[in-house]
This record gives C-alpha cells, sequence and structure tokens, in this order.
DNA sequence: GAGTTTGAAACT
DNA sequence: CAGTTTCAAACTC
C-alpha cells in the first residue's frame, strides 16, 4: 500500500500515518487515523472518510459508541512499564523499548511476533504475560520473559534469532523521529488550542503538518509548528477508569500535554517514547503539563 | 502495483 | 465468552 511512503523514505519527517480504509469510513478502530484519534486528512487514501472535521457529530458519537464498548479501546496500546517486572533480566530499561508493554497483549498465532503484524512488535515492545501468542520470538522480549533489550537474547533457532536481532537493531537505529512503533499519534481532533504547546518541538514540520492543513481549520488554530509537535504526540483520552494510566503518564518522563479531547475529556498527548526509554527519540525527556482551555467547537452536538 | 497473509476489531 | 466475519495493514511477489 501506497501509504506507507513516508516511512520508506522521508522517514524520518512526517510520518504521521495515514489510512487507506475502503470500508470502514474510518469511523472503526481498523482506521488508524480514527484509531488513532485524529482526522484523515488529504495524504490518506481512504474512500467514503467520515472521518473529518465536517462530520464531528458522527465521529464523536462513533467514538463514544465504540468507548462504550471499550473505555480503553482509545487509551494508548502501549504503556510504559514503569514497574520494572519485564525488567528482570537486568538490563536497563532505559535503553530498550523493552521498558514499555502492549496493554493488552497480543494475540499471534503465525507471525511469532516477529513482524509488524504484532502490535508488541509494531510498537517496538516485548510480549507480556497479557499477551496469548504462540510460537513468541519477539525481539523487543518475549513472553516468557526473555528480553531482548541489548541483544542479547538467548539462543534458540539461531537464524531466527539473528533475524531477530536484525530487525530490533533496525528499529532501534531508525534516526529519526518516529519509529512506527510510537507512532505519532495525534492530535488533529479538534484539540482546543492556540497557545499550548512548545515551539521548542517544531523540528520537522514538513510532510505531515503542511499537508494537515484541511484538520485544523475549525477556528481553532494550530501554528504550524504546533502541529508539528501534534505529529509526534500522543493524544490520549482519559477516562475515569485511566487513573491508572495518568499516574503512568505523570511519572513518566515523557511529555504531556493537559487538554481537551473531542468528548469533552481531558486529553493528555504525550511523547510515548521517553528518551530514557527509547532509542528511538532522544529530545530530553522532559515532562510538560500543559493546560488547554476547552474549546467550544468541540461541544457535542445534541 | 496486485495479490496474499495476518491478527485486531467487530459481529453473532 | 467463544467462534466467525470483516477489515486494513503488513508483507510477498
Amino acid at each position: 500500500m501506497g501509504r506507507r511512503k513516508s516511512e520508506q523514505a522521508g522517514e524520518g519527517e512526517s510520518s504521521c500515518k495515514r489510512c487507506n480504509c475502503k470500508k470502514s469510513k474510518c469511523l472503526k478502530l481498523y482506521c488508524e487515523c480514527f484509531a488513532a484519534g485524529v482526522y484523515c486528512i488529504e495524504p490518506c487514501s481512504c474512500v467514503d472518510c467520515f472521518n473529518k472535521p465536517i462530520h464531528e457529530d458522527v465521529v464523536l458519537a462513533t467514538r463514544k459508541q465504540i468507548e462504550s464498548r471499550n473505555p480503553l479501546a482509545f487509551a494508548p496500546k502501549v504503556i510504559r512499564n514503569s514497574d520494572s517486572i519485564m525488567e528482570a533480566t537486568g538490563d536497563d530499561a532505559s535503553k530498550t523499548p523493552a521498558s514499555a508493554r502492549h496493554k493488552r497483549g497480543c494475540n499471534c498465532k503465525k507471525s511469532n511476533c516477529l513482524k509488524k503484524y504484532c502490535e508488541c512488535y509494531q510498537s517496538g515492545v516485548g510480549c507480556s504475560i497479557n499477551c496469548r501468542c504462540e510460537g513468541c520470538k519477539n525481539a523487543f522480549g518475549r513472553k516468557d520473559g526473555s528480553s531482548f533489550a541489548g541483544l542479547d537474547i538467548e539462543q534458540d533457532e539461531e537464524n531466527e534469532t539473528e533475524k531477530t536481532q536484525q530487525t530490533a537493531e533496525l528499529f532501534n537505529r531508525a534516526p529519526l523521529s518516529t519509529p512506527m512503533p510510537l507512532r505519532q499519534p495525534l492530535a488533529q481532533l479538534p484539540i482546543s488550542s492556540n497557545n499550548i504547546l512548545l515551539p521548542q518541538q517544531s523540528h520537522h514540520l514538513h510532510g505531515a503538518s503542511g499537508s494537515s492543513s484541511g484538520i485544523y481549520n475549525k477556528g481553532q488554530s494550530f501554528r504550524k509548528e504546533d502541529m508539528s509537535m501534534l505529529c509526534h504526540s500522543r493524544i490520549e483520552t482519559i477516562t475515569e477508569e485511566r487513573e491508572e494510566d495518568i499516574e503512568n503518564l505523570i511519572q513518566s518522563p515523557i511529555t504531556n500535554i493537559n487538554a481537551v479531547s473531542p468528548n469533552s475529556r481531558r486529553v493528555y498527548m504525550h511523547h510515548l517514547d521517553s528518551s530514557e526509554s527509547s532509542p528511538w527519540r532522544r529530545n530530553g525527556g522532559r515532562k510538560l503539563i500543559l493546560s488547554i482551555p476547552t474549546f467550544p467547537s468541540l461541544t457535542p452536538h445534541h
């Protein structure tokens, strides 16, 4: 699919993912944009897309519906694992994505958790006890506890292991900004703003931000720099049930932005990968919590 | 670029 | 809750 173009080439810059939905109208979690809490924009190749500001009411309603079914549906899939259960191996979590884990775990049967079909692997995190995968060989840490982290995995099928290490290295090496794993989620959803955001984060704003113009024009105006930053952050709607997450977020060295989500809930946007725990991002791991006033236009119509 | 594989999400 | 279907991304050719 064409869409991953940004990954292959520009990678670096921008790389805000865009979808290619044909049947979901971008109103289901199948849609990466929708799932990430962002509106579809120009680079998307979707068909019959409803995930646009114009259909804000539909989007909000759908989100609500999905959330009612699963309150964590829009929660980050990967959480930093502060309580080192997984780090038993001793490698310092500070240098490996293994310090985070996929919240729900994967259910891989054939990929051995070695391909991006695996959500854990895709996110650059190891599998955990939450996973029900079979034949797990996740390069970032296996379900059975072996953690990849430094590439000192234990042996097994050498070839496999080798491959595994290579792939992991690939991830680690990504210079850029946001390797898939930490998709840049973000925030293109109507987040209120005006003034938020830190200009310092405005590195790369080409690609996505340039084309993102369509999205944020509801009066709320993100400055370009803002958007670029958004492109590298993650927005997270916080529900009551997620306080624990909040704590995690707050405690972890990530950039947090307290905002208001489309459904009137607080929203946290933060860099998932702190420089400490991820080799992919190294911008200092500072923590910021910003307050963003509620945005009027976000109010769902009734 | 077309076709296949895969597993999450949605549905029954 | 388990089994099945749908879907779109990941992958292969």
